[in-house]
DNA sequence: GGGACCGTTCGGTGATCGTCGAAGAGTGCC
DNA sequence: GGCACTCTTCGACGATCACCGAACGGTCCC
């Protein structure tokens, strides 16, 4: 051994957290940006409560999740966005793998979860991806050039009455890659604002327990006025 | 078990394949955008050959690397810029870990990174940040409403020579998180370009076999009268 | 063709790690 | 106080996996 780069223990140690599968889908149910308790988590990954407890801990551990006691539950969310985009980036660079073949229930599911999603706090799949063409179509937000608002996107925000807290290193727009529609949609400190905004205004809803979303009657109203989105693009 | 989300066993495998020190250690090698032998890499690992051949079977399987058999060489490079933005972006995770008791050494090869250094294909360290911090002073790179070239920046590279292919689905800018200086830097199709513009008309040199570069004389002039880069900055 | 070099395959070994059930600590409710 | 519920700790089991050395197949060079 000559030069071990000295961050390799630390790379490994960290994907290690990712590496086992109980653990990834513990991560995809918190993408969903709320908190879970302990148990949620273990019927959902369909193990005792024992082993997930271990893995929380070392997930907590491990700075990837946040924890919060409340009497004799423990909620635990993602510890921040950046986690967030480390998971979904992830996941993006795994889908172009094996296509399975998922039964009926799973495929109802993914379909849901293709038309509208959220990632952890701002939309994804295909209404995601509809209001980011939307915006970049209307000169709101420049993607040819890297990604980022323009001064007219800032102004919309503005004018819709969605305010964009500058807080932290957070990036004010970022891209965020779709593993379902392959596309970029929008994420960030604007993309986070404005799925609360649409969820707050009643544009959308959640769907289950799961990440899907329903656009509403009154959303697709609100999507076609305020950014020209098409209906069709929402079906 | 209720409705696991189907990408977990790919996102845990894939995870799994960075989880191993020896494999974190190939990986960062490799970030210098360079092909390794897997004598290389076995070396550099201090590992046996028959171990490293196993570890790059996988990585090559699981796609996060490419390789090219030449004679009785075998080659491997990492598979695209996508799968180093994840390293990188997993590095980055890290860094807030333990401050480690570094050898002399090793010391000496950090500072040496830290001044300046590639990122597998752009420029990284205190001479990325200082760098980009140039771009966006002369209003060439737009950094507070996300991160983009502005059409000055365009107009730039185009004077300077400095083409942008622009294939396939990779941005123009995008930034990239140091995880020695904790900012973002210029990556994507123009961070490529201008570093290979850097090193081929000899702005800075590779300094022994790791990812350092040097800033030369020269460099040190062209960077101040074509940027308003500030020796300070680079020193 | 002989020899040096590079890489791969294979069997064996040792350690790590995920899993469970049982027992126990802490909390909330009646 | 007593019961139900949530979560944690512990010991044990089983499987996976990284590692090595030895043997082997290819490739290049003298």
């Amino acid at each position: 051994m000559t030069t071990r780069d000295p961050g390799a223990a630390g790379l490994a140690r960290l994907a290690g957290l990712i590496a086992d599968e109980t653990r990834a889908v513990c991560l995809l149910a918190l993408l969903d940006g709320r908190a879970w308790t302990a148990g949620e988590l273990a019927r959902h990954a369909g193990v005792a409560a024992s082993t997930v407890s271990e893995h929380l801990g070392k997930l907590v551990a491990g700075g990837l999740l946040a924890e919060e006691r409340q009497g004799r539950h423990r909620y635990v969310r993602l510890a921040d966005a950046r986690v967030a985009h480390l998971v979904e980036d992830l996941t993006a660079q795994v889908v172009p793998g094996a296509p399975r073949p998922a039964s009926l229930a799973a495929a109802g599911t993914r379909s849901a979860m293709a038309r509208g999603r959220t990632c952890y706090d701002h939309l994804a799949g295909r209404l995601g991806i509809a209001v980011t063409d939307a915006l970049t179509a209307r000169g709101l937000l420049r993607q040819d050039t890297g990604f980022a608002l323009t001064d007219a996107g800032l102004a919309w925000f503005d004018t819709a009455g969605i305010p964009l807290a500058r807080t932290g290193r957070r990036p004010l727009a970022r891209a965020c890659l779709d593993w379902t529609e392959r596309r970029p949609h929008l994420a960030g400190v604007a993309g986070a604002a404005l799925c609360r905004h649409a969820l707050d205004a009643g544009w959308c809803v959640r769907v289950g327990s799961a990440r899907a979303v329903r656009v509403t009657a009154a959303g697709r109203r609100a999507l076609s006025e305020s950014l020209g989105v098409e209906a069709a693009a929402l079906a």
